[in-house]
DNA sequence: AAATGATGTGTAATCGATTACACATCATCC
DNA sequence: GGATGATGTGTAATCGATTACACATCATTT
């Protein structure tokens, strides 16, 4: 069936050790075993079985990927950026998607050890006990990125710092009554972070914090339109002349909401958001957002976890870069 | 280190092939034993090599895939599509990102080839003989998406269909002059038949094909913008009032120049494109445009492999369904 | 000329699982 | 009560690579 290198040896004529030195080219490999090896393989298209050699090596030139969700731009841009770095070392990646399910977080750490993974990339959404005994138990390092998870290396977006240069670019054009739409406080970074930021501006700025201002989506356009409907329609007087949306995605549902109902953004109502989704500048008016900066992100992740990999004792908590993208929403 | 299944065995006190029985459930295990490896399993966290089980059984339980482009909406819907149905079955993915190189295609058809894949899904750009012999020299059944490889079961987008529904669209709206912005002929799909196919239904109403209602861009949002700032520049008299673009991307391209220029969509050029982009709703006018339902066709083209891997003699040509989204663009 | 080190190659153990085969034991059937 | 088949377990070969160790040859040094 598929050559192996007993194969190549034998057309050789030499045995495998040789073949095998030829192939890692270490070790002295005479001029004209050199040869005739190359040109078996050559012949033959001869690929060494990585099963077997990671057996023997336990190394398996794999990097794990947990995400929570495989189609969204978040993610692909994070991979890409991966990618881009792995390639260069000759690493592959295997890709999980954990649906937003905690419990697959913990499956899949599991799973990537058992495939023996060389090392592990975890875009988290939450940060549990058991997801931290897990991590504890998995032999190859594995790092986190956008969630700060305890114990772990880490690279996390500036949430905090972000959502209060947003609130401050808001409070500086005058708005006082401010609205936000936000997601689930399970997810520390987003859910937690972001709108802690929002309060605290909020507080800081004399301005009240009303609970029928703010509405939780669950990452959809969707959601984004019915949490902008829900803010709208509970408060008839007096509706916020801005909001803040932790997702682009929900700012432009939000946005779809307002449109539809004749409101003019900026004018009646700004709408911000974060992330700079491909759409963001596409969209009517044209969304202010952050740009978090994700393929370098996944380029900064991979190599801090190849740093590690490499024996560095990093026990580092990175944050990363981002950037004010003002348009015409706000 | 890692415990071995050989340390299970010994900590239950039975062989460790009782152990690997246990563990895929074949063969006898009596009660006493099965409990004892239980126990001991769940005390050490033990996992199975997945390097020494490939390496007898020849399965890894992997599937590979060659993308053109990790970070692209289409990309990552087809992703998921085919996680979605390779998950239930247990199989992890393994990403490869060619970057748009046809010699990459090769290299990973060959990584994946040593790395054992039980399968092989490609979203080839190119069907070049190079590339099929590669193909026809990899062991593991290799299927493709979007792209009919001959020699290989594959699964397209209909794309000759959809465009002729799309200049039908058009055509039937009364426009006379249109102009197409499409990709290099290199893509047999998106270069070659979507061009077929509005150049077929141009001759067939009695239309004149005129060159210079034709650019070509590089499937980018700026590429969009750049072909059609061609086509008005070069055609001060005779601009076309309507253009068939073969991507969304390029169509919001397009329409940004458009917009940019005070020309009015779709009163004084109807503006369509292809594979319903989320950005195609939102845009303002939102464009009209082919749902190709990627995700499904991931699904789809996972069931294919899936289906091969477990024996079925498929040559299957399979073209998948597609669905006319009607906006306000045109 | 003997010692030394560089060069080149092979033998055999090893990695952690699966599996064909052999061998017990025990209940059931005629 | 011996044949039969189901149940339960172990021995050992095997998958395809890597690598410690041994050994041979040859050139150079002293």
């Amino acid at each position: 069936m598929m050559t192996t290198i007993n194969d190549i040896a034998k057309l050789a004529g030499v045995s495998r050790t040789t073949v095998s030195r030829f192939l890692n080219s270490n070790g002295y490999v005479g001029q004209e075993a050199r040869e005739r090896i190359e040109q078996v393989i050559e012949e033959t298209g001869y690929m060494p079985s990585q099963s077997a050699k990671s057996l023997r090596t336990k190394k398996t030139g794999v990097i794990g990927i947990i995400l929570p969700k495989i189609s969204t731009e978040t993610s692909s841009r994070v991979v890409s950026g991966i990618n881009e770095v792995m390639k260069k070392k000759g690493m592959q990646i295997l890709l999980t998607d954990t649906e937003l399910d905690p419990d697959k977080e913990i499956e899949y750490l599991r799973l990537l050890k058992s495939r023996q993974a060389d090392g592990i990339i975890l875009l988290a959404t939450n940060i549990s006990e058991r997801l931290q005994r897990e991590i504890h138990a998995t032999p190859v390092p594995v790092v986190a990125l956008g969630q700060d998870v305890p114990g772990i290396p880490s690279l996390t977006y500036a949430d905090y710092d972000a959502s209060s240069d947003m609130m401050q670019l808001l409070i500086g054009k005058g708005h006082k009554r401010i609205g936000f739409i936000g997601v689930a406080q399970t997810d520390p970074a987003v859910g937690g972070t972001r709108q802690k930021a929002y309060k605290d501006m909020m507080e800081k700025h004399g301005l009240e914090v009303r609970e029928a201002w703010m509405a939780e989506g669950d990452f959809s356009i969707e959601s984004g339109y019915e949490a902008m409907k829900r803010i709208i329609t509970d408060n008839r007087t007096e509706i916020p002349t801005a909001v803040f949306c932790v997702t682009d995605r929900m700012a432009t549902g939000a946005m779809e909401y307002l449109k539809e109902q004749g409101y003019r953004i900026p004018e009646d109502i700004a709408v911000a958001g974060i992330g700079d989704a491909v759409m963001s500048k596409y969209i009517s008016p044209s969304l202010t957002t952050m740009d978090y900066f994700n393929e370098e992100a996944g380029e900064a992740i991979a190599e801090m976890l190849l740093a590690i990999m490499a024996g560095e004792n990093s026990d580092k908590k990175n944050m990363h870069k981002y950037r004010l993208i003002k348009r015409d929403s706000v």
